[in-house]
DNA sequence: GATATTTTTTAGACGAGTCTAAAAATATTT
DNA sequence: AAATATTTTTAGACTCGTCTAAAAAATATC
């Protein structure tokens, strides 16, 4: 068995991977966890003991199968309570996070698959992002990001990059809800800043991020 | 906050309360966590300068109200999980006792509130507990134990005290379940075994326990 | 009421996970 | 390619919760 801080270190590892794609260094670690370099060194070697990530002084780090298939029933778990806690407990989508980064350290992978049952199995969590299966398979649906959408192109949107709270409610303010047609209408070259429409109504401007 | 260590604790010390109804002793807490008397002596140190429990040495232990509050609330949530495993997931009553130790200590008074809410505001576990409300209160449901129950009477089958699992699942084999209605047939006087008839049908041994 | 037994507490140690400060390795400048 | 800057690792210390062994207090026995 892994303790909640081994299981919290492999998924920031994993997550980073997914965004960088290449070797993670020490100290990305370390701002991605709120703790200091020295500290994720002492967890590397220790994760390195159990074969759970591949590890060489100074080098990098990445996990090994065994690690990735820790990290993915953790991202499952996750993104499975984060579902039910908004379609059964009817939390917003910006209320979440927190409380599934308890609940996803919960032990019992007969619960979580019971859980996944119980939700219909559910492909994306409430953020859009796509949930796991058993066998740590991703069903990763074909996206882009918004600043790559082209002027009076329209797409639909499935997900959101920023889970800030602040972001979460901004969009939820304006009417933005995942699954509804986004429509560009305006693309202003000096500051990046957007203006698009929602589902042929609303039209709102998104700045730099 | 308080650990999942010290809620332990204090669960610990509001159960064996609830049953000696007495100052409780260093070592009967020490069995009930399953620690060394030692372990609890020092633990008791730090929940007395929180102020979550009475403690004069050698003296033993009693809840404060802070403590005792922090106790329910931790049964609260084991329990209403209880609810959960058993209604939404289709746990068996006698598989859901580990999962519940692990919810328990997730934080979030909002979320047992809400889960509270979407099982129906149940009063009762699925062993027949009564669940604390959002403000500590217990309901407790009139009942006996069934060796008071006297030759020829009935009653309806509320709870259990024994709660292992192999207890749990001799009675699920004979088809005993809670709302039971039970008529008390014949008492042996020599070993104390019972003979009972369930909902009038089925008639079943009992040994000493 | 003195002695023996049991219970509880203290003292000191250990593993997990964290920290700070300093040393070692790597990367960047010029 | 030498000097400087940055990153990473080591060394040693701290907290939390645990332990064993020994001391102290309470309880039971004679």
């Amino acid at each position: 068995m892994n303790s909640f801080t081994e299981e919290n270190y492999l998924k920031a590892i994993f997550k980073l991977t997914e965004k960088h794609d290449a070797e993670i260094t020490t100290n990305s670690i370390a701002q991605k966890i709120g703790t200091k370099a020295a500290s994720v060194t002492d967890m590397l070697k220790k994760l390195s003991d159990k074969k759970l990530i591949n590890y060489k002084k100074y080098r990098g780090v990445s996990l090994t199968a065994k690690g990735k298939k820790v990290a993915l029933s953790i991202i499952r778990k996750h993104r499975l309570w984060e579902v039910f806690l908004v379609e059964k407990l009817k939390f917003k989508w910006d209320e979440v996070h927190e409380m599934a980064e308890e609940l996803e350290h919960i032990n019992s992978e007969e619960m979580v698959d019971r859980l996944d049952k119980y939700l219909g199995f559910p492909k994306l969590d409430p953020h859009g992002d796509p949930i796991p299966n058993g066998n740590g398979k991703i069903d990763v649906p074909k996206s882009r990001l918004l600043s790559q959408l082209s002027l009076n192109n329209s797409a639909v949107m499935i997900g959101v990059v920023d889970h800030t709270p602040s972001f979460l409610q901004y969009l939820e303010k304006q009417g933005v809800i995942l699954g509804n047609t986004i429509k560009m209408k305006e693309i202003i070259e000096y500051d990046k800043s957007l203006s698009i429409s929602i589902n042929g109504k609303k039209n709102i401007f998104i700045s730099n991020e």
